[in-house]
DNA sequence: CGTTGAGTTGACCATCGTCAACAGGAGTGG
DNA sequence: CCACTCCTGTTGACGATGGTCAACTCAACG
């Protein structure tokens, strides 16, 4: 989003941010209060999800740094976030942050183009879940989230998981049971390796060739 | 959208609309080509699909009278779009409109809040294909319908579902065979009545009961 | 009257969810 | 240091939900 911005309106907005952090486990929005605040990921990863009527939850996504939440713009929130790790984030005010980009036309715009290929990603996660098999959306996951890491590590074959299974499972429309029966299938066959709080993608032809299909 | 606007605007948006119309079947506009237009759709209603590397197809959404399509601003359109009846539509050229909007901040402003609502509707859709059963799915999909339709028919409690059993199982991650299987057990339960090209939904608060969870 | 395409129904079976047992690590307290 | 609990993750057995394949109906259309 900041590639958006003359360096001058990057001060604007440096001025407007305050640096905050969170412990793991905490929450940093729940889903439905009132949104007073935006905020940009600086480290560290966060789950977003909401709660269904009957208390579960679905997991709508991961948000790594560089991501910002909480952008819907709408009087409330429509999903929570929780750390996953340790965070740090850059808050901004909401009212503040909704003037500047009122007189920024071109920052309104950025935003607008952020949503757009938001939805398209979610549609995209839509045919993952609707029409692929629990190996196949696993993959797509471990893949997925390797090319969004992969602007800091550039192209390193190992994908860190900071969340946990049973969020994996929620993401994907699986059971904790078998998102670990399809891990330990491709443990088996050698396409990845199981490491602490990750995977290492030791076959990426081969994923990418089921991610593919 | 046009809520958002002054009455010397919409004289304005008027002037720059061309009425088009299209038959049954027609391809309004394919996947991934250069998008110049942007539409609002009048009169019939539209599937908007995405086409799997595999040639299989996912519908992604449906469009009824006062829906916006091709908003995304995108240089290429993210899904393809194909009457589902006879349709007309209000087709704008997307430079006039990407113009109009660029000197009406509030303009895009509503463009981003319509953006933001759409990918609130389909995260829930996520949640409804990666967490429900097939009935529940289908009851979903028919009470949300009924609710989008409820604009013009106020309150009416037939929904016209000009798609087919296949544009519906696209759409709900199932298969043309379950959705069949499902509105008939609910039709045997006299929870519903199928008629030509819709349903009538007869215990309402059955169906909303099914569909809440 | 035959053809086509959408929709329905049935039989069978695979995938994935459920339930249960178990393993391993972290934290706690004696 | 060890026993204990708690939590996450793994694995297995079993069964239900929904997919596959096939036959059939029905309406539209020539």
């Amino acid at each position: 989003m900041c590639g958006a911005l003359e360096p001058h309106e990057l001060v604007e907005l440096e001025a407007m941010a305050r640096p905050v952090c969170y412990g793991q486990r905490q929450q940093m929005f729940a889903q439905d209060e009132p949104s007073d605040s935006v905020y940009n990921l600086t480290s560290g990863s966060v789950r977003l999800y909401r709660l269904l009527p009957d208390g579960r939850r679905q997991v709508v996504g991961f948000a790594i740094p560089g991501d910002f939440l909480g952008l819907s713009m709408s009087e409330r929130t429509v999903y929570g976030a929780e750390a996953l790790t340790a965070v740090t984030a850059c808050k901004f005010n909401r009212e503040a942050f909704a003037a500047l980009v009122d007189e920024r036309p071109h920052l309104l715009r950025r935003l607008y183009d952020l949503a757009s290929h938001e939805l398209s990603l979610a549609q995209e996660q839509m045919v993952i879940i609707g029409r692929r098999t629990a190996e196949e959306r696993v993959v797509c996951f471990l893949i997925g989230l390797r090319k969004r890491w992969a602007q800091f590590n550039h192209n390193s074959v190992t994908v860190p998981l900071p969340m946990t299974r049973q969020d994996i499972a929620d993401f994907l429309g699986l059971t904790i049971e078998t998102v670990s029966r399809a891990v330990s299938k491709l443990a088996r066959e050698k396409a990845l390796l199981v490491v602490p709080d990750g995977v290492r993608l030791l076959d990426l032809e081969r994923l990418e060739k089921i991610a593919a299909r």
